[in-house]
DNA sequence: TTGTAGGCGTTATCAT
DNA sequence: ATGATAACGCCTACAA
């Protein structure tokens, strides 16, 4: 039923050891020995069984992408990215959503483990120390996480956070608030932070209103909270927080941007599309999944010389035409 | 380094078939020989390696998951849910983005073959004829696709058509525009026949106009395409090709719905937030992600008796509150 | 250059 | 109820 090696090795009339050789180095092997495993493997369709190989050699050309919430457009594009570029390095991928819950985060790896030969965790939500359990059992690259030993990728939200922030100034806002998201994302705090020392330099007070899932609805749901506190400008922790808000400010009757001025994080498609379109601090999704995946595949190959941070650019992308401050 | 099953049979003081039995049939075993495994697997902390034991008992407690794109939030939604829906039934989710590339994809599936134990392919693009040299080889269940001998998870898109066209023909709508999907899409294919059989019975005329990539980019492309046509609605492929044709008829001016009517199909999250909000065929994304994995699951368990297909319903949701018709 | 003989970790068969 | 033993498919010394 299922064609291995010795039906490949049986009429190629070389025993399997040959076949092995032949496809994994085909210099090792006589030439014309090679032509009849190649004529055999075609005939038969040969495909090697990777589980067994992996049984074999320890490695199983799987890797392991985790995250936080597949219906976010940011993780969607990030792990496009990251599949297409792991299959363009002939690895396969195995895609675990812990739907924001840091409880499976880490069982999930743990039942993974002997079934990839490197993870790439995006915004894991798990506590140092668990992450930090992790560490030598499995290469491993963190996505939007610092945090040694580990190799990571990440963002330069400060910037982000400063384009922004003098983007307001200029327009005259005085207090902005800030939606954060998960406490446990470690992208939040960086984005907090980033919003908090770009502000210390300019007269403008940068009030945090609180958390928020990193849903529509949860910024939906912040909406009131940030009219109360009478900001002329808030920013979200991600575009889907903002759009949430965006929404329900619009319920309020609450005109964007000439009452309120929202800025989202991510620059998703979505973005783009409503109306007024989201100014925002865009990122580079696919270099993010690209880079993730290099980044992991260089640790898998040299476990002793993990490469170094990567730590990508964002771009303030100004979208509503007319961000005129009306205090109040 | 790595804990295997001879460890805890050394340090439970019994055999490795004991320890195998005491962990997959509790029942079989003394209490007090389940007892000592037990003690030695908690305190190794071991971890049944999964591929090896795929390679003796021929199942890996995996799947895989094949895509078109998973930038289409339909797709991400759908896989989020087969994949949540997977790892309650303990399986692991392996995920294929091909890009709505029809060649990559059975090349795709030939290289996972033996790492799973089913595939779940949605809105395949291959040939009814490569589907079908798969038969028989591995377990499969069609998503969005209809093909004898193939399980399958299908959309009542007659339904969603039909409701649509009614809502339309209320309205006064005479002509309307068909925006096409991929030409290799069964959906399209069934959407449009749907959409023409709804029309026969009523004084409206269905216009195709053409094939569009199922993205923001290809719905914004055929915008001027549908404008020439003179129609008063336009139905689009899917939510994505739809807001594409949104946003590219408000740049001409047009206004939606006043002058013209735009409807998608999918229901994403996206089509509730852009304003005005599009009108749009919903369909309940994670249902059609837990109905694959259980039919796929039902079909690798008895793989004679593949379960019947399964046809999920779908619902109009009119989001645009002044579809007055101006017949131009 | 090629074949033979293990072994990877697990499960299943067969005695005991 | 338990323990040897033989697979599963592949890879890699080692020997020829």
């Amino acid at each position: 039923m299922t064609v291995t090696i010795k039906d490949v090795a049986r009429l190629a009339g070389v025993s399997a050891s040959s076949v092995c050789r032949a496809l994994a180095n085909p210099g090792g092997v006589r030439p014309d020995t090679r032509e009849q495993v190649q004529r055999a493997v075609r005939e038969l369709g040969y495909v090697p069984n990777r589980t067994a190989r992996a049984l074999s050699t320890g490695r199983t050309g799987n890797l392991g992408i985790v995250l936080p919430d597949l219906a976010n457009p940011f993780f969607a594009g990030v792990v496009k990215a990251a599949q297409t570029r792991a299959r363009a390095l002939d690895h396969s991928v195995f895609l675990s959503d812990i739907d924001e819950d840091p409880a499976v985060e880490t069982l999930l790896i743990r039942a993974l483990l002997r079934q990839v030969d490197g993870f790439l965790l995006c915004s894991p939500r798990s506590s140092d120390e668990e992450l930090r359990a992790l560490h030598g059992k499995v290469p491993i690259v963190l996505l939007n996480r610092r945090l040694t030993p580990f190799p990571s990728v990440t963002l330069d939200a400060a910037s982000g956070m400063t384009q922004a922030l003098l983007h307001l100034h200029v327009l005259g806002h005085k207090r902005v608030a800030y939606v954060a998201g998960p406490r446990t994302s470690w992208a939040n705090r960086e984005r907090l932070r980033g919003l908090r020392s770009a502000a210390e330099s300019r007269p403008i007070e940068v009030i945090e209103v609180g958390t928020a899932p990193p849903t529509v609805e949860g910024g939906a749901a912040m909406a009131d909270v940030v009219l109360r506190t009478g900001v002329t400008a808030v920013l979200a922790f991600n575009d889907l927080t903002a759009l949430g808000l965006l929404n329900r400010l619009r319920d309020r009757n609450f005109h964007v941007p000439e009452e309120i001025s929202v800025i989202g994080f991510d620059g998703i498609l979505l973005s783009s599309l409503v109306s007024p379109a989201l100014t925002t601090i865009g990122v580079d999704m696919e270099r993010i999944g690209q880079a993730g995946v290099d980044l992991l595949l260089e640790t898998m190959a040299d476990p002793a010389h993990p490469p170094a941070h990567r730590k990508l650019p964002t771009q303030l992308i100004v979208r509503s035409s007319t961000d005129v401050v009306r205090p109040h």
